[in-house]
DNA sequence: TTTTCCTAAGACATCAGACATCTGATATCA
DNA sequence: TGATATCAGATGTCTGATGTCTTAGGAAAA
């Protein structure tokens, strides 16, 4: 039934087939036609019966994947009317953050901890040379760990630091990257840009932090500046959200 | 059938009606249910049919409404076992910000300007109390306005003071409450803690701000303090959330 | 001709009931 | 004892119908 959503049900037997609940595929395949504009910006939707046809799903069902949708301002339902694609943000702010994932670990008052999942050099894909505005030679040293409060498994992390920057004595087993970067490399992180998104289940971070199906993630993707402002390091790290509550500490300039 | 959740339909006459769709009482209504201690902490609820039943709605609609609550972190659902209320977060870190609403709109190329709806002094409410640490007969002005980008309305305002702060002469026309405080208060504000939290319709806010009934807003709530760390100003400020997207500016200390 | 009002079509909102699938506990058998 | 079978209960999904809102267009009135 769920073939219709699309990617094939001829491979179900070959490649692992689509267990979510059919609510989130139908999420995801509606913000992939909207990414792919099938359903261009501010343009109506087929009707909710149309709709569910196309999709084979019943109605039902369509209506809670668009409430979720609706929740996420991606798309806007008026009553009598029809369902509309929404336009993007327009204004863009600033917000300040402080501490280290260490450091709020240990202000809560438990023991902070690290597990190394894998360490690689690779060679820079087209986001890395966005982000790190490198030469497409360039390779990058990918770091993946978890970090622990009192045992725990509460982040997820993955750094990414071109190769250059690293001395040659490099240890992955290091415990903070920011300390190697400082001390060896003598690049001194001074700040960050980061991005907030909340996410669902994912397939593959979720059960590495013990998170129930339903527990949501909280995912900072960070850009770290030195003195000079050249990008040193970026990284991604999946916050369980149960766990994590942010809030903001303003600052008069 | 809407009386089901409350407020008594015998009022329907006199007071406004609710309106708004039925999932959203629900969800308002459970909300509450849960903030009151009806239901506990990781305590079950009761099935969805039974639930359905008790509040005299259809399944389908509390499915909606519970699909939203699951998508905001409030309940936890297990195929097959139950729906449960989910936990607080434990942890908490701060993140700062920069700028000034004034400022975001004036970065953004556009014209600033502000209108002035309410201005008013009451005594202090619970919240308040909670809030400035202050005795019950307080007096606290409140100040309500609506921030304009191009003339376009984009910002709601409410900013509380304690009236022992500002001066005599006070004038609530005045442009900036900020600098009201630092130039005839001398209380220079120095730094604020804000808790993010969005909102989807608001019966009152959102006609003002000129959104369409499906626009989110995005809540700002904040404490301001001055340099002797005395809590000076509460502000509660609703951003359009078609026009505002936040980022995060971390800074090392 | 222009304006006002009414109506019907189409879209989302809600409902009622049924079946499917998953989970956990109990009972059963080797 | 331990593995397996079964069952009750809960969420997931489906079906088809009715309720309510919005809008367009036509009929009636000015």
């Amino acid at each position: 039934m769920s073939d219709v959503l699309g990617k094939g049900w001829r491979m179900q037997m070959f490649i692992k087939s689509d267990n979510r609940h059919l609510y989130l595929q139908v999420i995801d395949r509606l913000k992939q036609d909207i990414e792919e504009g099938v359903y261009k910006e501010k343009e109506k939707l087929p009707s909710e019966f149309d709709l569910a046809k196309q999709l084979g799903i019943s109605r039902a069902t369509l209506r809670e994947a668009l409430r979720i949708l609706e929740e996420e301002n991606v798309i806007i339902r008026r009553h009598g009317v029809g369902t509309f694609v929404n336009s993007k943000p327009l204004f863009t702010s600033g917000i300040e953050q402080l501490n280290s994932v260490t450091d709020m670990i240990r202000q809560a008052g438990m023991k902070p901890g690290t597990i190394f999942l894998r360490s690689s050099k690779q060679e820079a894909v087209e986001e890395d040379i966005r982000h790190f505005s490198c030469p497409q030679e360039e390779e990058i040293v990918v770091i993946e760990r978890v970090r622990t409060a009192n045992g725990e498994p509460v982040v997820y992390c993955i750094d990414k630091v071109p190769a250059h920057i690293l001395p040659e004595t490099f240890s992955h087993e290091e415990e903070s990257i920011f300390h190697i970067l400082n001390e060896e490399a003598h690049r001194k992180i001074t700040y960050a840009v980061a991005e907030i998104e909340p996410i669902g289940y994912h397939e593959k971070i979720s059960p590495i932090l013990e998170c129930e199906p339903e527990t949501a993630l909280l995912v900072l993707k960070q850009m770290h500046y030195d003195e000079l402002d050249e990008p040193v390091l970026f990284s991604v790290n999946y916050f369980k959200a149960d766990k994590f509550r942010f809030h903001v500490l303003r600052k008069r300039l």
